[in-house]
RNA sequence: CGGGAUGUAGCUCAGCUCGGUAGAGUACUCGUCUGGGGGACGAGUGGUCGCAGGUUCAAAUCCUGUCAUCCCGACCA
């Protein structure tokens, strides 16, 4: 049992936090509302990142960088998502602090230094980069633009959690511009595929695919896709968008393309983006009371070998053998950290390894070296066994495998059994008052239907999932004809 | 911005009611024994009690102000 963890059963979110710290993935920071993102935690960023940025390119998209300021008035150029921002920005209005005239051992702000126009953090990117591409695009034949952008982002939240809302936060923000319509749709259909399948393939997080409804939309956007993944406490998370934002930007920053007749018109757009709230999603979709558990396929090492010894001796013969599995297992692309720290025991080690996830444990001690053994010990599980050394490269990469399909396996049977049709009001309340979790229910069409129920359940619409199927019902709240399911659920 | 709470050792906190030598657990350092699930014993390091005033012979403790953080709401990827 790890020690002090709090269990999800007696409070799911204090588990969280603690989680987060003691796995050593992030702490808060001295500026409020901003983490310290650790370097375990980074390091499983950097795999999301790899594995992402390898799918982008392999879709036809380059990395570009913009800056991380925007002129006010190149801000609020498209109102609806200026608005949409407006409350949640950082602003800044002077270049220059100045020795403090009261206390020289204090700055303050410079008051002969402020700007002609303030900067606005970005909260996302569209502005200064919608305003750039006005200058790239001439013709058709400048089009499509299909950049990504790795960066930081600024929303100044209220309240603030670790991963899942801070101040500032990592993204990428995917940004194109096509000259139809239809491709720009398609473009945005096609990279809420891809974080699909990154959900779900490496992630092991099966997700719900559909387009949010027009309260919860995107500000600036025509439609907004979405993934939506269950967590364990029934709760919704958002877990990616990608929308598709008509000829708004281009309309805002007046960006027109010669088509092949020589008329001039708008440009299509899109963006798409994840950000660092994937490593909450990975944390409450897995982990449990003794600490994080991660798909092998993100875990920045997916085998620790943990020697069991007495005396350098001991140490220096299992050591030997210790070196040998790693350089075996890491030609067969397996990563692997050899702990052989003296400074910490056997168990204490174990405990270590389970708070961090770490997929698989490999222990060694005399008896194994006796034996031509070691004990193999799944973190999912948490089950050991005793393997011949001889049969280790086969048994390794194909448990880790199994971890990998355990994991997807797992949460997907959770979702199910946490899913459920509500076709009256009363058993709508019961259930989101209850256990939670996804309420698959008739909505007849109106925002005011939607705000009526987020006010009284605090349940909203996650989406109307793009496999939604036709069905004749009515709504659970108002009764009005409907002719699909939706998707409720309360949401981080 | 409304409601509630808290600032004391790196961390978690006690001490404050009733003013009088600055405490515990943990972590850290050293030593010995240990080593197959967070070891034992011994010794040691570590503090401007958030900050600024005030009352007092004397303030972590009482008073005033101030700053910050956390929790619950409204807002949100």
């Amino acid at each position: 049992m790890a020690k002090n963890l709090t269990t999800r059963a007696e409070d799911y979110s204090k588990w969280y936090n603690e989680l987060v710290v003691k796995a050593d993935l992030a702490e808060n920071s001295g500026v409020r509302g901003c983490m310290v993102i650790k370097p375990y935690g980074y390091a499983i960023w950097e795999k999301i990142q790899a594995q992402l940025d390898k799918m982008f390119k392999e879709t036809g998209h380059e990395n570009a960088y913009f800056p991380l300021f925007v002129p006010k008035s190149l801000f609020e150029a498209e109102e609806k998502n200026a608005e949409g921002f407006a409350k949640e920005c950082a602003v800044v209005t002077h270049y220059r602090l100045k020795t403090d005239p009261d206390d020289s051992t204090k700055l303050v702000v410079d008051p002969d230094a402020k700007l002609e126009e303030e900067l606005i953090v970005r909260p996302t990117s569209e502005a200064i980069i919608w305003n750039t591409y006005k200058g790239w695009i001439q013709s058709y034949r400048d089009l499509p633009i299909l950049i990504n952008q790795w960066a930081n982002v600024v929303r100044w939240e209220m309240r603030t959690r670790l991963f899942l809302r801070t101040a500032e936060f990592l993204w990428q923000e995917g940004h194109t511009a096509h000259s139809t319509r239809s491709e720009a749709i398609q473009e945005s259909e096609l990279m809420l595929k891809v974080y699909a399948e990154f959900a779900e393939k490496f992630m092991a997080m099966p997700v719900i695919q559909g387009i949010k409804t027009e309260s919860e939309r995107f500000a600036g956007a025509v439609e907004t896709y979405c993934i939506e993944a269950l967590m364990q406490d029934g709760k919704a998370l958002q877990a990616g968008t990608s929308h598709f934002l008509g000829q708004n930007f281009a309309k805002a920053f007046d960006v027109k393309f010669a088509t092949k007749e020589g008329k001039k018109e708008h440009v299509w757009a899109t963006s798409w983006g994840v950000s660092t709230r994937l490593m909450g999603a990975l944390i409450m979709t897995h982990s449990d009371d003794n600490g994080l558990v991660l798909p092998p396929h993100l875990a920045p090492y997916q085998v620790v070998i943990v020697p069991i010894y007495k005396g350098q001796e001991q140490l220096d013969l299992i050591s030997e053998k210790a070196f040998e599995i790693k350089s075996e297992l890491e030609n067969l692309g397996v990563s692997v950290k050899f702990d052989n720290r003296d400074t910490h025991k056997p168990g204490w080690k174990f405990n270590e390894y389970e708070l961090k996830g770490v997929p698989l444990r490999i222990a060694i001690g005399p008896r194994d070296l006796a034996n031509n053994t070691i004990e193999l010990a799944r973190r999912d599980t948490l089950e050991k066994s005793i393997v011949n050394l001889d049969d280790l490269a086969e048994a390794i990469p194909k448990t880790l495998k199994d971890i990998q399909e355990n994991l997807f396996n797992r949460a997907a049977d959770h979702r199910t059994k946490n899913t459920n049709k509500a076709d009256t009001w009363e058993e709508f309340k019961e259930i989101i008052n209850g256990d939670g979790g996804f309420v698959e229910a008739h909505w007849d069409g109106s925002a005011e239907t939607e705000e009526k129920i987020k006010q009284e359940t605090k349940a909203t619409i996650r989406c109307i999932p793009l496999d939604a199927i036709e069905e004749a019902g009515v709504c659970v709240y108002s009764g009005n004809p409907s002719n699909k399911r939706v998707i409720f659920a309360k949401a981080y």
